[in-house]
DNA sequence: TCTGGGGTCCTAGGACCC
DNA sequence: TCTGGGGTCCTAGGACCC
C-alpha cells in the first residue's frame, strides 16, 4: 500500500459537516430551517446537554456540551430535538458515498467528518474545482452544509476546515503556516485540550507559533511523546497517510447511561447492568466479534469516575454472561455510595470464528504446559493440521473490505427512503 | 441542585519471565 | 549472598476528540 504513494507532496482534504445533527434534522423538516435548533440527550430529564445546535442557536450563545436548562435560559424559543441516529447514519453514508466518487482514499474519522486524499484524482482542471464540486454536491444532493480544508497533510487540513464555518473552503499551504497557524491560540490546536494548554501556558507558550519554536526537551519532559508530536504538527509536519481501513479497526464497544436519579439501590443498579449488557451484547454480535476484556465504569454522585476491568478466560458476547461478569466486577469495586452513571465496555475484540479456535487452543494449552513441548506440538498438529500456525496468534480484527460506491443516484430523497425502508 | 455518550491513544506500576 | 536489565501482560487512569 505504501509503495503506491509517490514521494511528492499530497493534496489532502478534511471534510467537516457543519452542525451535523441539527443540519440533518433541518434537511428532513425544512420548517426548522433558519430557526434556533438544538439536539440534546435526555431531553425529558434535567440532565440533558446540547449535543449540537444550529448557527441560529449559536447566536444566542448556545454551545455544544451546555446543559439544556442553561441553553433555554439563553434562548427561550430554542427548538429542542432528541437525537435520531438512524437519520444521521444514513446522511453519513450518503456523504461518504459522494466523497468516494472523487477518490478511493477516503478515511472516515467520525460520523460527520473524514479525510480525502485527492492527489491522484483526475478529471478536474484544478483541485479547487474538485473541492467546490464536492461541497456543492453534498449541499445539493443531501441538503447539508460542510466546510472543507485543503492542505498537504491531515493536520493542516483539519485545522483549515475549522477556519471558515459554515460552508467554507480554506486552503492552508506550508507557506501559510507562519502567518495563519502560528498566531492562533494554543488551545485552538487539534490535540491540545484544556489540560495540555494549561501546562503549556506555564511554560509561557500561548500561541501555536510559541509551540512550534519551543524547547523540545522541555516540552517532551512535560508531555511525553505527545509533546514531540505537537511540536512537529505546529511546524506543519504530519506524515500520517489517509487510510480507508482505519475506521473498521475498532477496538472497543461500550454503552453507558446516566441514571435518572443517583441511587444506592443494588437491585436497580443490577437492572441497569442487565440493560447495558444486552446493548453491548447485541452490538458485539452485529459486528461478529467477542470481547476478551470487560470493563465497568462507575460514576458516583460527586462525579468521581472509576473504571475497572478484567480479562476473561474465554472471549464472550452473550448478554447473560456479560451481565453476570459485570455484576461481579461491580460488587467487587462498588463503594456503596450513590451511583450517577454506569457503563459496560467490551475490549480486546476478536473475530467470532477466530475466537472459537482460540478457545480450543487455550484449553489445550493448559494441558500442554504439563507435557514435553514435542508432544504438545504433535498434538496440536493432529488436531489442526499445519494451519495451526495461523491460529496460534491472537490475530487482530480482520479489516472489512470496503467497496467503492457505484450507485450515484443520491438525492435529497435518499435519506428519507433509506429510513422508510428500515422501519 | 451543572456538566452525555461514544470512542482512541498514552502512561505507569506491578507481576512475571528469562 | 545479593542482585541487573530486558521484555510482556494486565490493570487503572488521564487526556483528548466528536
Amino acid at each position: 500500500m505504501m509503495e503506491m504513494y509517490p514521494r511528492g507532496g499530497r493534496v489532502i482534504l478534511h471534510v467537516d459537516m457543519n452542525s451535523f445533527y441539527a443540519s440533518v434534522e433541518a434537511a428532513y423538516d425544512s420548517s426548522l430551517k433558519g430557526k434556533p435548533l438544538a439536539i440534546a440527550g435526555n431531553v425529558e430529564e434535567r440532565r440533558g446537554i446540547i449535543v449540537t445546535c444550529s448557527y441560529e442557536a449559536r447566536k444566542f450563545g448556545v454551545k455544544t456540551a451546555m446543559p439544556l436548562w442553561e441553553a433555554k435560559k439563553l434562548c427561550p424559543e430554542l427548538i429542542v430535538k432528541k437525537p435520531n441516529f438512524e437519520r444521521y447514519r444514513a446522511a453519513s453514508i450518503g456523504m461518504f458515498e459522494i466523497l468516494r466518487q472523487y477518490s478511493e482514499l477516503v478515511e472516515p474519522v467520525s460520523i460527520d467528518e473524514g479525510y480525502l486524499d485527492i492527489t491522484e484524482s483526475t478529471g478536474f482542471e484544478s483541485p479547487m474545482k474538485l473541492v467546490e464540486t464536492i461541497q456543492k454536491r453534498i449541499l445539493e444532493q443531501l441538503d447539508l452544509p460542510c466546510s472543507i480544508g485543503v492542505a498537504p497533510n491531515k493536520f493542516l487540513a483539519k485545522m483549515a476546515s475549522n477556519m471558515k464555518k459554515p460552508m467554507g473552503i480554506t486552503i492552508l499551504r506550508k507557506r501559510d503556516i507562519k502567518n495563519v497557524l502560528w498566531p492562533m491560540d494554543i488551545e485552538q490546536m487539534h490535540g491540545v485540550g484544556s489540560k495540555t494548554a494549561e501546562k503549556l501556558r506555564n511554560l509561557n507558550i500561548h500561541k501555536i507559533g510559541d509551540l512550534a519554536n519551543g524547547n523540545e526537551v522541555q516540552i517532551r519532559s512535560l508531555l511525553g511523546i505527545n509533546g514531540t508530536r505537537l511540536i512537529e504538527r505546529a511546524n506543519g509536519v504530519d506524515l500520517r497517510r489517509v487510510d480507508p481501513d482505519a475506521v473498521s479497526d475498532f477496538k472497543s464497544i461500550g454503552n453507558s447511561t446516566t441514571l435518572p436519579k443517583d441511587t444506592t439501590n443494588q437491585l436497580e443498579l443490577f437492572r441497569v447492568i442487565e440493560k447495558l449488557s444486552e446493548k453491548v451484547s447485541v452490538r458485539l454480535k452485529n459486528k461478529q466479534v467477542l470481547a476478551t476484556t470487560i470493563s465497568i465504569t462507575i460514576r458516583y454522585k460527586d462525579r468521581k469516575t472509576f473504571t475497572r476491568s478484567k480479562k476473561l478466560e474465554n472471549p464472550l458476547s452473550g448478554k447473560e454472561e456479560i451481565a453476570e461478569f459485570s455484576k461481579k466486577l461491580f460488587l467487587k469495586h462498588w463503594t456503596g455510595d450513590a451511583v450517577r452513571l454506569l457503563g459496560i465496555t467490551g475490549t480486546d475484540l476478536v473475530e467470532q470464528k477466530e475466537a472459537v479456535k482460540q478457545l480450543d487452543l487455550f484449553s489445550f494449552e493448559k494441558d500442554a504446559k504439563k507435557e514435553p513441548l514435542i508432544n504438545a506440538m504433535q498434538k496440536l498438529r493432529e488436531k489442526y493440521g499445519d494451519s495451526i500456525i495461523e491460529h496460534a496468534n491472537n490475530r487482530p480484527l480482520k479489516k472489512e473490505n470496503h467497496t467503492i460506491g457505484t450507485d450515484t443516484s443520491f438525492n435529497k430523497d435518499f435519506l428519507r427512503n433509506f429510513n422508510d425502508k428500515e422501519k
